[in-house]
DNA sequence: CTCATTGTAACCGCTATGGTTACATCCATT
DNA sequence: AATGGATGTAACCATAGCGGTTACAATGAG
């Protein structure tokens, strides 16, 4: 399916945040996540771009300055993640329009498109049930 | 995530296979489906050899052969088509591996591969309760 | 022998992804 | 007012996946 890596990245750089804010630092910058994440500040930063887009970090300008949470993790679910930052859909239907001559051709794409619509439907109840503050709080049991 | 429509495009075409062999055609040629589906023949016989792997469909070589349904629609599951043509998984992890000094770059994988697991789960759960012959009869109820 | 068909390699154009450089903009600090 | 650290964003790159296309060898029925 060619699957990216930006909710991981997305729910690794809001667990860092959290956690980070939990000692008593409430700013992070694009540079400090980069390091946990290992890759590059720019890469870190569209990505934020897009959480502050959907509402669930802040960010500031100037020197000092950087990313902060917008609200508490417990309040913040995976799906809440991937909305921000995944805006198509699981399947694809065909690039050009089947043939509607033919039956299966004229039928396939509503008969399709309804189990897609159900499969995403679950996979967004899946997501709902874990929040970011879960996933931190698994992250920290690995050791 | 860039998705693709080859579960779309491999749900057509054994969904025409099945109609075409209820009409008293159980051959069917690459180039009869691609007129359905809309595509060049060989995009369907890449397709349909990966059907053949998964021993969906059978093929014969020559003149007056081509491909056969190895067994009823009924018995073929949108997930037995899936893993026939979509190996990989739906979301990915880091490119390269994050930083396992930070405890946070440390456990995260783990963390988000359970999350992702389980999601899978689900979504093979769903893909094996539709069949390809629910799918037919959906698709010429459209009409 | 002929010819329809599979099987497969090779190449193309398009798009997504993530990494990188560069630089304008902002703003706290001095 | 000057400095410097940080965001914001454009531009470009390499890589990979996808689906379309051409080409052609291999097969096997008639």
């Amino acid at each position: 399916m060619s699957a990216n890596s930006r909710l991981t990245i997305a729910a690794h750089t809001l667990a860092w945040m959290g956690l980070n804010e939990s000692f008593g630092h409430p700013i992070a910058t694009s540079e400090q996540v980069s390091e946990s994440v290992n890759t590059n500040p720019v890469v870190i930063r569209r990505l934020l771009g897009q959480l502050r887009e959907a509402g669930l970090v802040e960010s500031r300008r100037g020197a000092g300055a950087g990313w902060s949470l917008a609200r508490p993790l417990e309040s913040m679910t995976l799906l809440d993640v991937y909305e921000a930052v995944e805006p198509g859909p699981l399947f694809g239907m065909h690039r050009t329009p089947p043939n509607a001559e033919c039956p299966v051709g004229f039928g396939i794409q509503p008969a399709m498109q309804s189990v897609y619509d159900e499969i995403e439907d679950t996979l967004r109840a899946k997501l709902t049930r874990t929040t970011i503050a879960q996933v931190l709080r698994d992250v920290l049991a690995t050791r």
